[in-house]
DNA sequence: TACAAACAGGATAAATTTATCCGAAATAAA
DNA sequence: TTTATTTCGGATAAATTTATCCTGTTTGTA
């Protein structure tokens, strides 16, 4: 469904939206070992972030990555999925046709749309505040 | 959302059981030129197709690929999907975590139940005769 | 039986994704 | 200003997916 990159990308934005809320700030190191994922891997996913605005990056001593506290709450689980897989998960076309349309459907055109909105749905009503929160409350899990 | 191999072995399928319906074989040459994909690569997800018993092949001369006419209805694109990429697109964690299940749940896993339920309602509800008619009657499309 | 047609499958290569390494640049504090 | 810390970004490597090639095996027909 969502690339490597993507998966690691959603769970470390959560891990700094949790600690902004603290007012501390996260290093890539801390980050992999709290979602499990690759330290060097990760910190290129970051990068991306960073240039997509989503989060934000401090160089130098006493650095790291960090998310505006009042931000949180407005941005959704699309926008991080827009920056790292862009947004052919629910636009492109299921059977990876050049074009696919309601003139020129593939065959699984029909069958795939409400899949395909309902995903879109969820991703753009998805807060990333509500995502930290359940978390924190320990209603769900970075990793295993 | 599918992999490569999954699109064309759909596609595949779906020629096939256009031709079978007329009571014809095909080759990997016909169908990759119909449905637009390379030939080689081809002929291996049809190899994939068969081990699961989806179609059927027919070697030697005057041989190729068939679908019995009478199976056709019954073949459901769960099925397909199932024979190429598994079955973690609708069963696995939508963020790759070992275990993510009501007791332990990822990030996103209520959020992600009803698509991913949708999805797997879709492909099991979806079957072969059904894409097929639709290609014979001009109401989709295998190739741009 | 000999031959030609057609799928099976192993080996290999290309492309993409995932992952690692290391030096450069930036920045806060001493 | 020097030093320690930390992100940035290019180069490279490993793994996976996608794609190609070639030989073997099967099978129908002459």
């Amino acid at each position: 469904m969502f690339s490597k990159a993507c998966e690691y990308g959603i769970k470390a934005t959560i891990f700094i939206a949790i600690k902004s809320f603290e007012g501390k700030r996260v290093s890539p190191k801390e980050i992999s070992e709290e979602i499990n994922s690759p330290q060097a891997f990760t910190a290129k996913i970051l990068q991306a972030l960073v240039r997509h605005h989503v989060i934000t990056s401090i160089k130098g001593a006493y650095g790291g990555f960090e998310i505006d506290k009042n931000k949180i709450e407005t941005i959704k689980l699309s926008q991080i999925v827009n920056a790292i897989d862009g947004d052919s998960i629910y636009n492109g076309c299921g059977l990876g046709m050049e074009t696919c349309d309601e003139h020129h459907p593939c065959p699984v055109h029909d069958k795939f749309k409400s899949v395909r909105d309902e995903l879109k749905q969820m991703l753009e009503n998805t807060s990333l505040e509500e995502l930290a929160l359940n978390i924190k409350s320990g209603a769900s899990f970075l990793k295993t």
